[in-house]
DNA sequence: TTCGATGTTTGACGAACATCGAACAAGTTA
DNA sequence: TAACTTGTTCGATGTTCGTCAAACATCGAA
């Protein structure tokens, strides 16, 4: 559990951004963090095992669009709209209220606190 | 050389829209094609064989981004902006934008009429 | 009909990817 | 110290992807 390595706003790419978005698991978690909040790794729920969640969030991270940040043994993972917003304006945007208007990235949801 | 099959609008899938822009060659295409005139095949220069680039613009083709018209033995491709901006509000516009700003996708250009 | 131009399809290849279970590392707690 | 919790990393596997060359199909021209 070595510190993670974020891209600066920056470096982010764009092809990086729309082929990371581009698979259905990874689009469901940046739909479910699209308000903003802060979210526990625990609290992700997406229908792979965790080995596979552990990659897609690290691929996500990767690319600069989700930030972790670690505390103690647990990590919280958070999207970079501002950062994304100031690279590629827009973008993020239209991407999230599409996948949000049609249901993209479905599978993934919260455990323990609840739907909503 | 067969008609081509092209998604109706309301099938058109973000993940896959996504995805397919997430490829350097497509991305250079679509922006290629981002002021809507329609080119055609023999002008679009991209550094792959032609077959690549025939797969690549069946790519953005089945995705939904393109649309390939057939007029005797030559093709002429078109970006779909209308029905992606129908399913999928300011997406491709803030693609394009973002593609446009930070010179993504280079390495695709014209071919016999010149640049620009 | 024969030739040439234009794309598409096929077959093959290595690289990258998604996936899993198991082993591991780092904190936290008992 | 000894568990236990939490993610990450490793090794393996099967799939998909990008790429090319070569063969093919189709249309127009000679």
């Amino acid at each position: 559990m070595k510190q993670a390595h974020h891209p600066a706003t920056e470096d982010v790419a764009l092809e990086e951004v729309l082929s990371a978005l581009g698979d259905p698991v990874r689009l469901g978690l940046a739909r479910l963090l699209a308000d903003g909040r802060e979210r526990g790794w625990g609290q992700l729920a997406a229908p792979v095992a965790k080995s596979t969640l552990s990659h897609h969030l690290r691929v996500l991270r990767d690319a600069g669009v989700t930030r972790t940040r670690q505390e103690g043994t647990r990590c919280f993972v958070v999207l970079r709209r501002a950062d994304l917003d100031a690279r590629f304006p827009g973008l993020l945007a239209a991407v999230l209220e599409a996948a949000e208007a049609h249901d993209a990235g479905a599978g993934v949801g919260l455990r323990g606190t609840g739907p909503a």
